[in-house]
DNA sequence: TTCCATGCAAAAACTTTGCACATCG
DNA sequence: CGATGTGCAAAGTTTTTGCATGGAA
């Protein structure tokens, strides 16, 4: 079975002219293990094992990131962009109540993005923003909501 | 042809306890009269008959009806939250590249929430994010973005 | 008259920017 | 060595909170 193919930094950051320091690996990292995060999430991870990165560092790091490639974000409503890995590009669904957060299998938007693709030429991007409603649970609790 | 029933603000004030305010009538119809707005752009819109309103006033507000379920708000992904009357909740897609957005029929995304209905409980809320992705121009530019 | 609502000011949360020093290559 | 990257500090945005005054009922 093929790796996910997560491209090792530092060719990656070489092809395209930028340098290969401690903080973009560590940032690459944290994303990583954490799976997904905010900048301030990412920041903490970080401080944990070298507390002299400054969060503006993460934010610069994120953003070269994504512009190489390798990390996207998503947005759950609310509140700051959660990034990951690219490889780690999911759909999920989010509770509007309790901010309960799910895995969908991708392929569920599949009607909308062929009628997108067919009937405007837009490329939905299906990972990148959570669909939003309310969980079983707190539907329960809100019949009228 | 019924009217979309934009409930009345003032009975729907005083059936939960509140008062009826110039300020909060003025917000219901700049919201209205936007069709949607970030609450920047609502205070704005108010300032121009009335610039006195202070914005903190707009964001209460906003809060208040969307409780009272005379307004929402939905995402497009960055930035702000967009306000729009209760009878204004259309699902949208948005271009990660110029910010284009158009209206989408809401019944596209009916396999999805059947499906989350039916395997999660879940209740989709359809409007509230909106897609997100490229539209046609930028998907040409961008290939292989 | 009695609370509720508003304006104002300050704080909070989140991000971005400018600049001098540090460091990768 | 030279250009890029980082830390630090400060400023910018957007939204929230506390409190005294103002106004709806």
């Amino acid at each position: 079975m093929p790796t996910p193919t997560p491209r090792r930094l530092p060719e990656t950051l070489r092809a395209s002219g930028y340098r290969l320091t401690p903080q973009r690996q560590m940032v690459l990292d944290a994303v990583v293990q954490l799976g997904q995060g905010t900048p301030e999430e990412i920041g903490t991870r970080i401080h944990q094992s070298s507390p002299g990165v400054n969060i503006t560092t993460v934010y610069r790091t994120l953003e070269l990131l994504e512009q190489l490639g390798l990390v996207r974000h998503r947005h759950f409503g609310h509140g700051a962009p959660m990034y990951h890995a690219s490889d780690n590009d999911t759909l999920h669904s989010v509770c509007h109540q309790c901010g309960q957060v799910a895995v969908i299998p991708g392929e569920k938007l599949q009607p909308v993005a062929r009628w997108l693709a067919e009937e405007r030429g837009f490329v939905l991007d299906t990972g990148h923003i959570a669909l939003a409603g309310l969980c079983a649970r707190c539907a329960g609790e809100h019949p009228s909501e």
